[in-house]
DNA sequence: AGCGCGGGCGCG
DNA sequence: AAAGCGCGCCCGCGCT
């Protein structure tokens, strides 16, 4: 049985279920919740075989929250996580993929459905349910459901299996973790909000009465004012505007006269300012929920490498190093927040790919002897004891990195922030030292592009596509991001089998958020630190850490 | 007014 | 021969 639902907006925490819609590949209905509800729940509850949807964890949160009906998981079925397993790349809404896979008329009820919206000024909320072309393709959603599922699932299990049973099992747990949600704290926020633009207020004043610049992002604007104040400018965009960035105006600033200095300096503090406030506080208020619990969406397969995203807001890029953001969110009465991170993971698992003996061996001496890795490995290069202050470490760190990733010499230097001159005999010294990294770039280089369209496979089995002019630097970087991502995925299955599920919050790539109340914060860390954990399954370990934080989301 | 894009910037 | 990977959100800007 296929199933979908129609609402006001995307968010249950402020729009309305509107219909719930339920079909095989021959009939479809639309049962309006307002009117029909309960027997829309009573054709869901008298069917006892397996359900298909699109998008089942953005259903599943109006199905729960606004129908109060609990979704019976292990007979679930997904086609949006099968396409996006068949192919991260192809275009994965129900109806593109339907008129792709099984008949392009698919598309012809979007376009009536949305002339008529535009024509009437109607919004997914206030168009009426009886607009025949609103009712009519609502119904018909469950039914090309029905149709894709045929197409997608069982050639997923079949060539897929392992990674179909994860996601699945990660729609679930997610799910959870949205409807669960991060606690804020609204007069944190709003004393921190006030603080910020007192700072822009002036700033801006300022800047437009000395210098007349109305906008801190103007790079046209910002570019005039420098020329004036006989700054040099030779940095340009791809399309040949001058580059405002924030390295190239700090660039500036070292090399300018005072007046340009001042003017850089705060155009940079305005940009960050603006930043902290209209992507992170501002939107945190903006879309919490009634009672201040911020449920942010969590795209379960989003990147091509099987990478989760977040959105509304995202909460997997505030900033680390100021604690200012971070600390909007707050723990449960009684209760504290757990962060567990995997250890290196990447590193751990380019070594553990490379197969190269003594990058292993670094690794099995770090955690053996509880030394540093890159000191260990700083040490092979340069054939001498290197501590952990010295320069070379962070030369030997950024070359591993930059390996990882493909980029080239020239990269490396530019992002270690040194002369091409000096980075090259680094380079040079660890491929020479560590030849394993090299040699499985090329091999998996060479796999990849003798596909018709390159990919690479993951071992769980997942295919990861390449673009075939970046194939180079995308090969190994992809292996490692997409087992990256698969190992944090079973990690996180492992707690839910742990039952610690409960406790999430947010995955952050290789780190995990939990709220848990404080007289277990001890056991449910070590548990989850033990999810994370794998000391036999590869070439070397892969260890992580937790931290108890008392109060809010920053390290103490 | 709404849309798409480029540029910029935050994270892992 | 040499080649940094993956996201989401903000604003300015040109276009419709």
């Amino acid at each position: 049985m296929g199933v979908d639902t129609e609402s006001g907006g995307l968010s249950p925490w402020h729009t309305r279920l509107r219909t719930i819609q339920v079909g095989d590949k021959h009939h479809g209905w639309c049962v309006p919740w307002d009117q029909w509800g309960g027997g829309a729940l009573e054709i869901l509850n008298s069917y006892e075989g397996e359900f298909t949807w699109h998008n089942l964890p953005h259903d599943a949160k109006f199905m729960e929250i606004k129908a109060g009906w609990k979704v019976p998981w292990n007979r679930c079925h997904d086609t949006l996580i099968g396409a996006r397993i068949q192919d991260p790349t192809r275009p994965a809404g129900l109806k593109p993929l339907t008129s792709r896979l099984v008949d392009p008329a698919a598309l012809t009820g979007q376009k009536l459905l949305d002339d008529g919206m535009r024509q009437q000024k109607w919004t997914w909320d206030t168009v009426p349910i009886d607009f025949e072309p609103y009712w009519l393709y609502a119904a018909l959603d469950p039914v090309l459901n029905c149709h894709l599922y045929e197409k997608i699932i069982p050639d997923v299990q079949a060539r897929f299996p392992m990674v179909y049973d994860l996601e699945m099992a990660i729609v679930r747990i997610c799910s959870r973790m949205m409807m669960k949600g991060m606690r804020l704290d609204p007069g944190y926020i709003q004393a921190e909000q006030l603080r910020l633009s007192a700072f822009t207020e002036q700033a801006k004043a300022w800047l437009k009465a000395t210098y007349g610049i109305t906008s801190v992002l103007s790079a046209g604007q910002i570019s005039r004012v420098l020329t004036a104040l006989g700054v040099e400018i030779d940095a340009f965009t791809d399309q040949g505007a001058p580059k405002m960035d924030k390295d190239n105006l700090e660039r500036y600033q070292l090399t300018s006269g005072p007046q340009a200095a001042e003017l850089i300096r705060y155009i940079l503090a305005v940009r960050h300012a603006v930043k902290l406030q209209g992507t992170y506080l501002d939107n945190f208020m903006a879309m919490a929920d009634a009672d201040g619990i911020l449920h942010a969406s969590i795209n379960t397969l989003a990147a091509r490498t099987g990478r989760m995203s977040m959105s509304d807001p995202n909460l997997q890029n505030l900033p680390r190093d100021d604690k200012m953001i971070r600390g909007s969110f707050i723990s449960r009465d009684g209760n504290v927040l757990i962060t567990c991170d995997l250890n290196q993971v990447e590193a751990r698992l380019g070594a553990h790919f490379s197969e190269d003996e003594g990058l292993i061996k670094a690794f099995n001496d770090a955690d053996e002897f509880g030394t540093d890795f890159f000191c260990g490995v700083a040490g092979g290069i340069y054939g001498e004891e290197i501590l952990k202050k010295d320069p070379r470490r962070q030369l030997t760190k950024n070359v591993v990195y930059s390996s990882l990733y493909g980029a080239g010499t020239r990269k490396m230097a530019q992002t270690a922030g040194v002369p091409f001159e000096q980075m090259q005999p680094v380079a040079d010294g660890f491929n020479a030292t560590y030849p394993g990294l090299q040699t499985t770039l090329n091999r998996i280089y060479e796999e990849a592009i003798a596909r018709d369209k390159p990919y690479i496979v993951t071992p769980l089995g997942r295919h990861i596509p390449l673009d075939r002019d970046r194939a180079f630097t995308q090969g190994l970087n992809s292996l490692i991001q997409g087992h990256a991502a698969e190992y944090f995925k079973i990690c996180v299955t492992r707690m839910e089998a742990a039952g610690v599920d409960e406790f999430l919050l947010v995955p952050v790539h290789d780190e995990i958020i939990a709220d848990v109340p404080r007289d277990q914060a001890d056991e449910v860390a070590r548990v989850i630190e033990e999810c994370m954990t794998d000391l036999d399954g590869y070439r070397v370990r892969l260890t992580a850490g937790a931290d108890i934080l008392p109060e809010r989301w920053q390290k103490v």
